[in-house]
This record gives C-alpha cells, sequence and structure tokens, in this order.
DNA sequence: ACGAATCCATACGGGTGAGTATGGGGCGCG
DNA sequence: CGCGCCCCATACTCACCCGTATGGATTCGT
C-alpha cells in the first residue's frame, strides 16, 4: 500500500467511467452520480473526467445505453435458448429469481423515473421483456387477451417484488422462504 | 386577480405546509421538495417556514407521519367493513384500482427509496397491507404457507402496477384495457 | 530521441439551495 | 390605546457541485 486504498491507477478510458457510473447507480442511485465523487472513487480528479465526457449527463446516457444494450444480449440471449416452450417460463422464472446482482442497476433506475434520461430507457426495457413474455404465455397456450393481461401481470410482480425485497429489504426472506415463494408464483402464473 | 395567481393568502398553519408538502412530493417527487420552491407556491418565503420547522428534514418527516396515518385510516377502515370474506378481494381490488389519485403519493414514495425517513414509513405500510392481504385470502380458504405467498405476490403486483403504469406510462391503459387486466388479475390471484 | 497527441491536476467562476439573523407588521388583550 | 406575541420578509452566510481554463505529465509514433 504506497499509494492509494484504491488500487486502481494510471490512465483511465470512457469505458472505465461508464462501469464505475453503473457501479456507483447500484450502490447509491442515479442521484448519487457526481462527478466529483466518481473522480475520488477512481482516484483522478474531475480534469480527467471532462476530457471523456462533454458533461454529466453525456456520462449518465453513455452508461445507460451500455446497460440497456447487455442487458438485452445477456437476460433474454439466454433464455431463448431454451427449446421447449412449456419449459421456457418456470424455467426463466428460476434463473431470474437466482441472479439478483444483475437487478441491482433496474432496482436503482425504478427509482429514478422522474430523471428524463432513465424514462426512455426503462420504457424500452419494460416494453421488450413484456412482449417476450406475451409469447410465451400465447406459446403456453394462453389464447392472445389473456396471454397479454399475465404477461403485465407476471412483469408488475416482478418489478414489484424488486422494489418490495430488494431496494426495501421489507421481509428478508431466507433461502427457503424464497424458493417457496418462486414456486408458488410459478404454480399461480404459469397455466397447467 | 388583485395580487398573486395562488390565491391562497394571509397566516399559515404547519399543517399548511404538511399538505402543500404532499402534493408536492406526489407532484414532483421527494427530490423537488425544497423549501424556497414550497414558500413560492404558498405565496410566502423561507422566513415564514423556519419559523414552523426546524428543518426541511423535518417537514418531510412531518408530511410522511400525516400521510401514514392518513392511509391506515382510509384505506384499510373502509375495507374492514366488508362482512363477506369471498367478496372482500375482488372488491378491493376493484376500489383501489379505480382510486389512482391517492396513489400518487405512494408511487413517488416508492422512487425516493434512498431516503433514510422514507424507508420506515414505506417498510410500515407495505407491512401492514401484506398481512391484512395474506389474512384476506386465508379467509378465502388458501392453507396459510399459500396465504401468505399470494399475499406477497399480489402486493408485489400492485406496486410493480405503479410503478410501470403510474410513474413509466408505459403502455397507456385505456379503460377497456384497465378493466380486461383488473378482471384478469382477480381471476388469477383469487381462488375460486 | 523528440515532437505530438493523449490524459490529468490545479484553480477558478457561477448557480443552487439549506439554514441564520434580525427587524417589521398584524392582531389580541389588557 | 399601546403592549407583546405570533408570523413573516429581507438579507445575508455557507456548502456543494457543475463546468471551464490552462498548464503539466506521460505515452506513442516515427
Amino acid at each position: 500500500m504506497d499509494s492509494n486504498h484504491k488500487p486502481e491507477r494510471t490512465r483511465l478510458t470512457a469505458e472505465n467511467w461508464e462501469l464505475a457510473a453503473l457501479q456507483m447507480i447500484a450502490d447509491h442511485g442515479v442521484g448519487a452520480l457526481a462527478v466529483e465523487a466518481l473522480a475520488r472513487e477512481l482516484g483522478v480528479t474531475k480534469g480527467s473526467f471532462y476530457w471523456h465526457f462533454r458533461s454529466r449527463e453525456a456520462l449518465l446516457q453513455a452508461a445507460l445505453d451500455r446497460w440497456e444494450e447487455y442487458g438485452e444480449r445477456e437476460v433474454l440471449g439466454q433464455i431463448e435458448k431454451i427449446a421447449d416452450p412449456r419449459q421456457r417460463l418456470p424455467e426463466l422464472f428460476r434463473r431470474v429469481a437466482h441472479e439478483l446482482q444483475p437487478h441491482r442497476v433496474y432496482a436503482a433506475l425504478l427509482k429514478a423515473l422522474d430523471h428524463p434520461l432513465v424514462v426512455p430507457v426503462m420504457a424500452r426495457v419494460s416494453k421488450r421483456r413484456t412482449e417476450f413474455l406475451e409469447t410465451a404465455y400465447r406459446e403456453a397456450g394462453l389464447v392472445p387477451r389473456e396471454a397479454l393481461n399475465r404477461a403485465r401481470l407476471t412483469y408488475a410482480a416482478y418489478v414489484g417484488f424488486l422494489q418490495l425485497n430488494f431496494t426495501l429489504g421489507l421481509p428478508r426472506l431466507n433461502h427457503d422462504e424464497f424458493d417457496s415463494y418462486i414456486e408458488h408464483m410459478i404454480a399461480t402464473l404459469i397455466p397447467a
């Protein structure tokens, strides 16, 4: 430990700033995304930041774009590999339930829905995911109107769960309670 | 129109500030709760505010307390009058669905779950409402474990719906689509 | 090796919003 | 009538944070 407590050093790239921004958003919310605080975190000063980005909002936009692109590629990409449509929904539920880490940014963005830059991103992501659920429910045998409503209900339950248990940390479910809840959700929402 | 465009005048009381604060929270979120902005809204200056309240946080706390107390008295009080437990849940769903106005503060508070003063309030409110749903589901015939999980699922769906359709304004449901969604929710979540 | 491009530090200006100090005006009450 | 208390205006200070200006340091191309 010859220099700082943050072992990062040497030159930075725009990607470094964007990833650090996403980390900051996940930890302390969009409102805490300040350039001087980020610079401290990275062991540099504002002088560095304003070389890579035109403004604070430009960084936020870049970070959101990166997050959205990553989310589409990772979350939905894996699921579409599951061939059997009947197994797709339960498997989706179980996988999503056990990857809590990637949802931290999503939960933080849910709390920043007043910010103009956040709204269109969340609108696109929510729309795509709901449509994905809708086709999955149709493949599972629901008629179109029911599939649409069930998709909306499912995604609302997902978002609400994030808010209540993740952000609020409300009932602090242990592992068994959590699994029990997920299986109950599968039994209730997915048609037999 | 001899004076201001805001027809409020004469001396103010602490209650006036708290109600104006809740209005501001509902309209522009907790972050927009600034004392100078509120003072402008009420047609006075900061000098007035700091006579009634010690700080900005004191106002926020008072407003939250008022909202929590009002919510318990109004929302849950009406529902408990419904005698038949079988009719209680569908009736609850339909009533809650058609009173969107009282939910605006709740939706705004959902976006302020990083604020230390907001978290305990939301934790208490969510806990009470989930427990209310749990007993209602038990009265409707579910076994205890299922009643608990179904209550959590229902409340999560409620919270997520607020976030997606209220705050985000996503699919912009019209009246028929909205009713269709509510009835689908009743058919899916409430045991026959 | 040496100039040029890249990356960063230092220092400053400006805007915003919380909190304080202090005095003045309205209103009840004797 | 005039005295005192309640309510509010004015005018500050202070802290924070965005953005700019400019020069220094490091690295890369050739």
